[in-house]
RNA sequence: CGCGGAGUGGAGCAGCUAGGUAGCUCGUCGGGCUCAUAACCCGAAGGUCGUUGGUUCAAAUCCAGCCUCCGCAACCA
């Protein structure tokens, strides 16, 4: 091979509005492992990862904290890029979309597409949803009203540039269609075709007017550039793409040979990300792979639950391989995995400490005791050795096979399985036998011969997944044999050098007395830092709200009302439909609490009413007005006033 | 009838495309071994494979209906 194959693999650019969870963590690990193993076959890999940096969100929290956006950012990226190198990942490049260089290319992006004619500016009268701060093309408007709160739309006094997407649909159909694999996995793949192509896609919109921190539109510079064009070309900028003529770089690594992302942001890497390409006129990613999400236990993680956990207290607690291994080895191929502390221990326990930790340990123990750390010819053959080595052998096969499918876990579980077959061997061979017959001592060094060897593929097929563990291995082993293509050969490791000496690579963890440990830090944390968070979380909040004067508020028409009657909403899933009197008659309303509230519970309560909302079609429901809920964290709660009497005007 | 996925011993999963002894990891119980981190190896208990019906000599596997859960979409006045 004289020129070797260019292999180029990309996440997520994380958003730095706060600082990642575990499950934020899990992508980049999972990448890391992908790019680690593909670089070990031979490949010349480019693994990209960065940050998202811009948007109204940042410019809140920023605001919020007293701090400039690009001071704000710059604090989280740095935390990301952390926790990225705590966790060992080996990117080739960190991107930041407040780059400059990103920044500058973004701006030829978008000009580009405007003057060939994608993007267009909107200046359409009555597409203009003040409230919602959104436009709406023709097509989206629902009754010639915002789609989103039923009113009326607005001549619009703001513009905004819209990509043309109907354009490329038929292009994007066929190449989803023509290439079973380029969305990963089939069962998002027809999420995509079903719910958003075959309908017809919408115009995106693509610039911004309502904030300030974004990459400006160099020739409009009232817009700021709206979060896609911005966000996904950092794909291609970081190798140096250039409308005007890109870099060898570029040319060397493009088109990617996956994206690996999550799969709630499928629909912009397999819709919108392919058409800004064809657009440009660039190659297309070959593959994008949507994977699930880590929850805690079955919640998904959130501050306000107290259930996070970040990637740098666990490597604090169980150190990174661990943490790889956990994340690597527990996260199933589509279906949302789950973490709990307990399954932490117990897996790392079981699998790390006795199955892997142990095998390495004993087997470099009798080494030492037996002869001395000296490593004997494997000649002294048996019928029993041929199981173990085949079994070896197969291995390097079964996880290529299963790499290229992205499922690492059960890739892990294969080599874990070799080690448990070298586990076997030993009982199967008794070296301690042995031991005690002179004459044994040939079969012996080949047990020991063999043992080794088995460990030796272990642990080169283990350091994508878990590197630090593999140098340790193989410092045990003092064997420098740890290329990918001596696994084509049962036979690696050379006689005649001396092991080293044994360390226990994982000490087996106290399950009861680290879950207490961690139950009283995570008790002192939400003491410390939890109200304190929150209440910088509520005040960011509140001072994002626009005061009103009382002239406002006299618009709005509040009255007690009394449920009459209630029932669910077919085709909905959170709609109630409520009849409800106002103490002048009956009306409808749709209520989105069918989560929280069962209709018989909710017959014959009193409620707060608006009553002088325009009404709006739901779901088939002509609902009238709407009524008084709180948000609580995840629970919505209604206000109800059971002692007031229906009818009567609230202020 | 919006689209799609899934229901398998206590837990987590494989098997289903090309029907024919129900498999793996963890957990439980019993045994073995002593090189090793109370680890390792062997064995056992435990499943009418969501439910009903159909096709077939034979169905976890194919077909139809139903129930439940999940994802996407819609919708959250």
């Amino acid at each position: 091979m004289c020129q070797k194959t260019p292999y180029y693999i990309t996440t997520a650019i994380a958003y730095t509005s706060r600082k990642p969870h575990i499950g934020n963590s899990y992508e980049i690990v999972l990448t890391d492992a992908i790019a680690r193993y593909k670089r070990m076959q031979g490949y010349d890999v480019f693994f990209l990862t960065g940050t998202d940096e811009h948007g109204q969100k940042i410019e809140e929290y920023a605001a919020a904290a007293g701090v400039s956006p690009k001071e704000y950012v710059d604090k989280v990226a740095g935390q990301i890029r952390e926790i990225c190198d705590m966790l060992n990942v080996s990117y080739d490049k960190f991107i930041r979309t407040t780059d400059d260089y990103h920044e500058k290319v973004v701006q030829k992006i978008f000009k580009k597409l405007y003057e060939q004619g994608d993007i267009y500016k909107s200046e359409y009268e009555g597409l203009y949803c003040t409230p919602c701060e959104s436009f709406w093309t023709e097509a989206q408007l629902v009754d010639g009203k915002c789609p989103d709160c039923g009113r009326e739309v607005k001549k619009a006094k703001e513009e905004a540039y819209f990509l043309k997407m109907s354009k490329y649909q038929k292009q994007l159909e066929e190449l989803i269609e023509n290439n079973p694999d380029f969305i990963f996995p089939e069962s998002r793949k027809k999420e995509m075709l079903n719910n958003f192509i075959k309908p017809g896609l919408q115009d995106l919109c693509v610039s911004r007017t309502s904030f300030k921190w974004g990459v400006p539109v160099d020739f409009d510079d009232k817009h700021v550039i709206y979060v896609w064009i911005d966000a996904l070309s950092n794909y291609i900028t970081a190798l140096g793409y250039d409308p005007d003529g890109s870099s060898d770089l570029y040319k060397k690594y493009w088109p990617a040979d996956v994206h690996i992302i999550g799969k709630d942001i499928l629909r912009f890497h397999t819709i919108y990300w392919p058409i800004m390409l064809m657009a440009l006129g660039e190659p297309l990613p070959k593959q994008v792979f949507g994977h699930p999400w880590l929850l805690f236990g079955t919640d998904k993680m959130s501050k306000s639950r107290g259930n996070v956990i970040y990637a740098d207290d666990l490597v604090d607690l169980l150190g990174v391989d661990a943490v790889r291994y956990y994340l690597l080895s527990e996260m199933p191929y589509t279906s949302d995995g789950s973490i709990t502390y307990e399954t932490i221990i117990e897996r790392y326990n079981s699998d790390l400490a006795n199955t892997l930790g142990n095998l390495v340990n004993r087997t470099i123990a009798m080494s030492n005791k037996y002869f001395d750390g000296e490593i004997l010819p494997g000649d002294v053959k048996e019928p029993v050795d041929d199981d173990l080595i085949n079994t070896a052998l197969t291995t390097v096969e079964t996880i290529d096979n299963l790499i290229k499918q992205y499922r690492m876990s059960d890739a892990l579980d294969a080599l874990f399985n070799l080690a448990r077959r070298c586990n076997k061997y030993i009982d199967e061979t008794a070296p301690w036998v042995l031991a005690k017959d002179p004459e044994k001592k040939g079969r012996l060094g080949t047990v020991l011969y063999n043992l080794l060897e088995g460990i030796r593929f272990t642990a080169v097929l283990l350091a994508p997944f878990m590197p630090e563990t593999s140098k340790k291995i193989f410092e045990q082993l003092n064997c420098d044999v740890t290329d990918y293509e001596s696994l084509k050969t049962f036979g690696g490791t050379k006689a005649g050098g001396k092991v080293g000496t044994p360390v226990p690579l994982f000490s087996r963890i106290d399950t009861e007395k680290m879950l207490k440990e961690i139950a009283e830090k995570q008790e002192e944390a939400a003491k410390k830092a939890d109200p304190k968070s929150d209440r910088e979380e509520k005040k960011a909040e509140l001072e994002g709200i626009a005061q009103i004067g009382i002239e406002d508020f006299c618009k709005v028409d509040l009255r007690v009302a009394e449920i009459k009657a209630c029932e669910p909403v077919k085709k909905a899933k959170k709609l109630l439909k409520l009849t409800l009197d106002d103490g002048a008659g009956e009306r409808t309303v749709a209520s989105g609490i069918a989560k929280f509230y069962k209709p018989e519970d909710l017959i014959g309560r009193r409620v707060v009413l608006v009553s002088n909302l325009k009404p709006a079609k739901l779901c088939g429901v002509e609902s009238c007005g709407m009524i008084l809920a709180a948000t609580c964290g995840e629970e919505v709660k209604v206000i109800f006033v059971d002692d007031m009497t229906p009818g009567s005007k609230i202020s």
